[in-house]
DNA sequence: CGACTCCTTGACAGCGTTCAACAGTAGTGG
DNA sequence: CCACTACTGTTGAACGCTGTCAAGGAGTCG
């Protein structure tokens, strides 16, 4: 391990408290607003700015030639986002619903004045910190994981970052969670079906006729149910014989 | 953007020259020798020491309960490896052949004693930089490419961290690049005999009987017809309205 | 009301997995 | 040196999960 950044894993939602903290004294705030499909940065593009979610729901994707779509990320209300380790945004994104931001202007760790500003961006690191490890589990589950097994790990993250909501409000397309997790929008819908079916969630407003943004509002009844079937990502593996033959 | 770490964005391979450079003057390297399948270390273990491969390959990977396996990433000659940004490792690692490695302590960011290994860890934040490049480009490949894209992909990230050889020696089985890109070994071999079969690669020793590490002597015939299999990956989006409405 | 988006469901095809057999090599021990 | 085992890779055949195509219902918006 080479960065100690700090040991507490807060959720990214929670560092909402202490947004000016985050970028120092001298940050200023600014409010935008993004209709929804807006573009709010491009892959490619300078990262200019660091992004926090005041009310809505942006992700980040990337596009192939063709029009395949993979969706790096969700953000939800309290979520940072635009932080990057190089000079460039990796990911395009936008606005899923009607967005409310708060933006800064780009806050550079090493061209700073100060040492301030460099505690000050241990904050960051956590963000990055964060960002590595869901990226990482993210690779395990589009690689080595069933439909149904992806589902339950997004319902589980979506139910965990919501703070386990007795009704979940899903601000995102079936499209767009098959392309979050690798999946024809049609099987994000059956999986959903299925789960529905086995009693491990409903939809509110009875599943017949829906209403718009129904099939959007989940209760999820059996959680335990739901990360066993998501399987666990992270076990170690079986001990083996492992001493380095020194010199 | 946040963090602006340097601009050029140099192969890991290219470390080897300045290794000394990269943990300051008063780091001690041992050299250390893993047999094939040895643990270099383990996914969830304190992160303590980083590595430089002199011979041999190494695979990161991580297990499911099941024993499905997702490998992160291989490392050949010269590449870094160990690197966190977290306390733990998120992987494990193992020895993919007879391995010798270069390790040092833990260099840690901000807790050294002078602005000098500040100085010094801009190299760390190269190898984090990488690290996430490569993390998000292998999430849309595990996402959204089809068995013959992800192969060319490999083929390519191989070639190219090898510079380019005339032959090229895979390390690794094809359950390893199965388990790299998502595949069975099956899909892995089938994909590598229609390449053979368009002329895009062969295989040294004539291809009827295999002499054991034969199936690993690649040559590639045609790398432009490969990275257009491969379609392309990191393509920016078709323009739209994209500005946001002020405040 | 009409156009559009979103979601669900059915039917079917296909890509990739699984199961299996076979071949060649390396390693091991007698 | 040779038999034996283990490992690796290739290929065939069948299966099945998921994608694709299609149709239809429901809600939203202008």
């Amino acid at each position: 391990m080479l960065i100690r950044v700090s040991t507490n894993t807060r959720t990214v939602a929670s560092a909402l408290d202490d947004l000016k903290a985050l970028t120092g004294k001298h940050a200023i705030w600014s409010e935008f607003k993004y209709s929804r499909g807006m573009q709010v940065f491009w892959e490619g593009k300078p990262a200019e700015h660091l992004y926090q979610i005041r009310e809505g729901a942006v992700r980040t994707y990337r596009l192939l030639a063709d029009g395949r779509r993979q969706i790096g990320m969700f953000y939800l209300p309290g979520d940072i986002f635009g932080v990057e380790i190089g000079e460039l945004h990796r990911f395009s994104a936008e606005a899923i619903t009607d967005t409310t931001v708060w933006l800064t202007g780009c806050h550079n760790l090493f061209e700073g004045p100060t040492g301030d500003d460099l505690a000050d961006s241990r904050k960051i690191f956590d963000l990055l910190h964060q960002n590595l490890q869901h990226v990482q589990n993210h690779m395990v589950i589009l690689g080595r994981e069933t439909a149904l097994e992806k589902l339950a790990h997004f319902l589980l993250e979506m139910d965990r970052r919501m703070k386990r909501p007795k009704l979940m409000l899903l601000p995102m397309t079936r499209r767009d969670i098959g392309d979050y997790l690798g999946l024809s929008l049609e099987t994000v819908s059956r999986s959903f079906s299925r789960f529905q079916d086995q009693g491990i969630l409903s939809f509110t407003k009875p599943r017949g006729p829906f209403t718009g943004q129904t099939g959007r509002q989940v209760v999820l009844h059996n959680r335990e149910k739901l990360a066993q079937l998501a399987g666990g990502i992270g076990l170690v593996a079986i001990p083996q014989q492992s001493e380095p033959s020194g010199r």
